[in-house]
DNA sequence: CTTTTCTCCTGTATGC
DNA sequence: TGCATACAGGAGAAAA
């Protein structure tokens, strides 16, 4: 599932292999790739020829190519890879994906870039820039942790007046981007904390140590070119990360934990799950007055 | 306004 | 063997 660090490696390879060149065309297969471009695939594909990819740039999940006309106007190209979206660059006469939606070709004749997803989570978008030459249309999303002007203080500051639980904070994209459920279930065990924890509950100085085991935990997946379980994340080359063999708590269940030897559990949270130690993130106590389910 | 739940999607694993 | 069900989960819409 691609979160931060692995949609950071995808951006890298984009760099490496498409900025600088002019797309020839681009096609759209179906209507759900697109479906975030409200003109329609078409009208994307139609604006999208003759442009020179002059930029590859992310912020938190979100990938965008900077586009530009030989006038010299730019937007940005937004990709998202949902769940189990890939963009791979891969040779012409490479055969075509059972799941390809959209084929990007080049004046080159080089490589093409396909955007290849199975449970289509993903898509791309077209959008004019802001003064910051963040698209407008992900304005919305936080600044992560792994950019310079990550303001931590009034991350936290905003954290600690949240009436809900702390690590459904973690996973709010307009609160901080870039964490998914792996690495705050990480960082959450890394701080010792427990994801159903209030946030006010929590101390500022506490939620900052957090944010700053979610920034370490995904640098060093980064560094290891992210995290894969299976082939549906990949690197523009088709290859995994292999940070799934430092992972402490994420998929974990029955495993000891690497730093009491408690086994770790798994427990649903949010409609998915979430691992923890039982004994260094103990569960929050219930508060008196709140509602429970009973039988 | 804030917070929570629902929905989109398909391949894989599991149970009867 | 076949069919039903659970699960993986990001993000925006809808509901509370």
């Amino acid at each position: 599932m691609p979160e931060l660090p692995e949609v950071e490696v995808v951006r890298r390879g984009l760099e490496d292999h498409v900025v600088g060149r002019t797309i020839e065309q681009a096609q759209f297969y179906g209507a759900r790739v697109a479906r975030r471009h409200l003109p329609g695939p078409l009208d994307l594909s139609d604006r999208l020829a003759g442009n020179l990819v002059a930029q590859a740039r992310r912020r938190g999940k979100y990938l965008w190519l900077v586009l530009r006309t030989p006038s010299g106007f730019e937007q940005g190209l937004i990709a998202h890879l949902g769940m189990s979206g890939q963009l791979l660059v891969e040779d012409a006469g490479a055969p075509d994906e059972k799941h390809l939606h959209a084929r990007f070709t080049f004046a080159d004749r080089g490589p093409e870039l396909r955007f290849v997803d199975q449970r289509t989570f993903g898509g791309m978008a077209l959008s004019d820039l802001t003064d910051g030459g963040v698209p407008e249309t992900i304005a919305h999303i936080a600044p992560d942790p792994l950019e310079a002007d990550f303001d931590q203080v009034g991350v936290a500051r905003r954290m600690k007046s949240r009436d809900s639980a702390v690590k459904r904070a973690l996973l709010d994209q307009t609160l901080v981007s870039g964490v998914g459920n792996i690495y705050a279930d990480e960082a959450l065990w890394r701080a010792q904390v427990h994801g159903e924890r209030l946030c006010s509950a929590l101390t500022r100085p506490a939620l900052s140590r957090l944010l700053d085991h979610a920034r370490e935990v995904m640098l060093e997946a980064l560094g290891q070119g992210g995290t894969s379980f299976d082939a549906l994340y990949v690197n523009i080359n088709g290859a995994s990360g292999y940070f799934d063999r430092s992972l402490n708590a994420y998929g974990q269940e029955g495993r000891p934990c690497p730093r009491c030897g408690a086994p770790i559990r798994r427990e649903s949270f949010m409609n998915r799950s979430s691992y923890s130690c039982p004994h260094c993130q103990p569960r929050p106590r219930p508060r008196a007055g709140l509602r429970t389910a009973r039988p």
